[in-house]
DNA sequence: TTCCTGACTCCAG
DNA sequence: CCTGGAGCCAGGA
């Protein structure tokens, strides 16, 4: 029961959703960088997990700017449409070559280089 | 309450 | 090269 201050798991949750909002256009970053960041390289799962219920955050997330390590897009199949990731992708100038990003490493943006660790 | 599954990742064979 | 198993934490039945 966390209702005092144990309320790390909710902020978990909003930590990924406010990081992915700040993934810039055309760019994009893997779950593991993302748990990585918020200082639970494990918890990569979680990410995904949280990416599930971002659909229903305000504002939306772009979830289709996350990926997993491979630059593949795992969570395609979790959108609307199981195109739709691909199409928002190439529509910021991300190529999508069978469910994987042309160039990830080029279009990869690691919070952690680009944000830092607050501390 | 317990058990199972998952938009991941790493290591071993 | 590819496949399988383990670890991780949280949520649903």
């Amino acid at each position: 029961m966390m209702d005092s201050e144990g309320k790390r798991s909710n902020d978990f949750y909003q930590d990924v959703f406010d990081l992915v909002r700040l993934i810039p256009k055309g760019k994009v970053t893997s779950y593991g960088a993302i748990a990585r960041y918020l200082g639970s390289a494990s918890a990569s799962r979680m990410v995904g997990w949280a990416m599930n219920a971002s659909h229903k955050q305000l504002p939306p997330v772009p979830a289709h700017r996350v990926v997993n390590r491979n630059g593949m897009l795992s969570g395609k199949m979790h959108f609307p449409s199981p195109d739709a990731m691909q199409s928002l992708l190439e529509a910021e100038g991300v190529k999508v070559v069978d469910d994987q990003i042309v160039n990830f490493q080029q279009h990869f943006w690691n919070p952690i280089d680009e944000l830092g660790f607050d501390d």
